[in-house]
DNA sequence: TTGAAAGCGCTACCAT
DNA sequence: ATGGTAGCGCTTTCAA
């Protein structure tokens, strides 16, 4: 009898079953290593299917299980479709998510929504390609993801949290990590704060009610224009040049996004200002860059880390059925150099 | 006639058929825009599909069609499987293949490689999972993609790239890279430079060679040790506070990668020496840190987001039936403040 | 131009 | 403990 192993291609459980002369349904239930087989038989199953090198056709099995084993993330820019995916912010997240899913043993499978059609949600819902969706960052797709989450579970948002809606979000308390960091900046003495940032995106609405809590809190701060910047780096970057060429005096600006806050500081350099002895700026992340930059961002931190880790607990949880609440994390204020003075610590 | 079209659920093809009156094969074929279809009724076969807010089960058209649509992208972490996915260069990576796979119409999906069984490849293969795979960097995994790239086209690996090796690498000239930065560093008049990164890893030992080539070649430059560090920030931070106390003269380092090269520079100001005054500094990869980093760091840039665009594409050309050749990027020096001295731009 | 039917590879029900 | 069979939703012959 010659040896035929090697030869014999072992792709399906058919091949399997006809090697070792048995049904597919056995081969099936012992690779699930259901205890209805005999073990003498699961194991010589199990060493055919190991010897021929057969794994398990995924896409046959989701087809028939109705799941998919992989988790979608979508990153929404229909605010700025020219925002490359590598935006700083979204790139960490994305490398954590990667991170956990993985450990939790599913696949991500990650779909940058470019210039969203108003039906992307339901597309990418309907497609079937995962059992259940992160989306990073609400972008400007609030009623649309508030719209899916009425019917569509397993959905779990990155992003600010509003009274008004009910789909489950895991983001940064953004009003109080805004207000620390603009309290701080009149607590060094700067009079004439500025916004840079669009507040039409939810997470830079609830940044900018911050900022206006902390300057009514304070007397003598006076009312500065909110200069809805874009958030790429260019964007930014002109944004402020055009601003300190408008001869509004200023020394004092609170960024809705590191990244615009590190655009803001290459600008008012290359104008000709100081920071932070003429303005003193503050960012709102702590991406990776943020400490390695001169001057060091001063900024609001975000646990992005945690938040990825959150999200897929979350997401898991709602697939298996659960109704999970939204969770918003502490913002903690990172004192670094842009704003003029070292906390003690 | 009551109008049902709302309460009549359209979750498959056979749905849209029962509404129309027609076969669940003319669907499938209006869908796909058959010029076998009757124009009209490809017309209201569709609209029914539009409004029914249809979208195709890619799960059961892969598994008739036998292919996917989704690119997998895998991250081998042999080497270093503490080291988080969160790594700068991979994540920067993964965004711009996110990017350019999105574009192309395709899936990503992401698989960190953990601890490395040696069937990682083959499982990852033969799940089907996807129609090609990308694997970024080698790591310690060189003879599993060897053997796999045998039988397995579909595959474009990143890193470095040997005479004896037949699958399909991109990466950037490793060796002239090096040399280049060295060299740079001993025109600057230092003379005792040491290594640090592990020549285990391809792409490493095809930097060691060229740093070992530029010291070859000058004259008056001392042999100095090679310290085989692992890549994650503590380790090399670890490596370096280690080798500056041991007592040996040095007035360079050459990193292998940016991240050992932060590391380094913060052990180096750490235990009192200045950089680049006392020790200069060079490090490889150029990643967003890299200029923004205090002092900005000398570095060897690689291009990231276009070697992420020609391994997409060399895939598709792969998955397409061709057999491309690897591709090697030119490397570029870029002069910063850590090595000591800005060459003229 | 359309429909019937087979089948992609798997799991689970129902027998025995 | 095991096998037969149906069917997940789709595409594509083959017939008409």
């Amino acid at each position: 009898m010659k040896k035929r192993s090697s030869t014999t291609p072992v792709k399906t459980m058919a091949d399997i079953a006809r090697i070792a002369g048995v049904s597919s349904s056995t081969v099936s239930r012992a690779l699930a290593g259901s205890a209805l087989v005999e073990d003498s038989q699961r194991d010589r199953i199990i060493k055919i299917a190991r010897e021929g090198g057969y794994v398990i056709n995924s896409t046959a099995r989701n087809l028939r299980l109705q799941r998919t084993e992989t988790l979608s993330v979508a990153i929404p820019l229909g605010h700025e479709s020219s925002q490359p995916l590598s935006d700083p912010f979204f790139v960490e997240m994305l490398g954590y998510l990667a991170e956990e899913i993985t450990r939790r043993g599913y696949g991500m499978f990650v779909q940058k929504i470019s210039s969203p059609m108003d039906d992307w949600m339901y597309r990418l819902i309907a497609a079937h390609r995962s059992d259940g969706i992160i989306v990073i960052g609400q972008s400007t797709e609030h009623e649309v993801i508030e719209a899916a989450s009425v019917s569509y579970k397993p959905l779990v948002v990155w992003g600010g949290h509003d009274r008004q809606q009910s789909y489950c979000t895991v983001g940064t308390d953004n009003v109080a990590g805004a207000r620390a960091a603009v309290s701080h900046l009149i607590a060094l003495g700067r009079r004439k704060i500025v916004f840079f940032g669009d507040p039409k995106l939810p997470e830079i609405r609830l940044r900018h009610d911050g900022y206006q809590r902390a300057v009514a809190q304070a007397s003598q701060v006076e009312a500065m224009p909110t200069v809805p910047t874009h958030l790429t780096a260019d964007a930014a970057y002109e944004s402020m040049r055009a601003f300190a060429s408008s001869g509004i005096a200023f020394d004092g600006v609170f960024a809705a996004t590191d990244v615009i806050a590190m655009s803001a500081i290459r600008a008012l350099t290359g104008a000709g200002l100081r920071v932070p002895e003429d303005v003193a700026v503050v960012g709102f992340d702590d991406i990776a860059l943020a400490a390695h930059c001169n001057p060091a961002l001063t900024t609001v931190r975000q646990d992005i880390q945690r938040g990825a880790e959150m999200m897929v607990d979350l997401l898991l949880r709602r697939i298996a059925g659960e109704d999970t609440p939204s969770a918003t994390m502490a913002a903690e204020l990172v004192v670094r150099e842009s704003c003029g003075a070292a906390r003690a610590s």
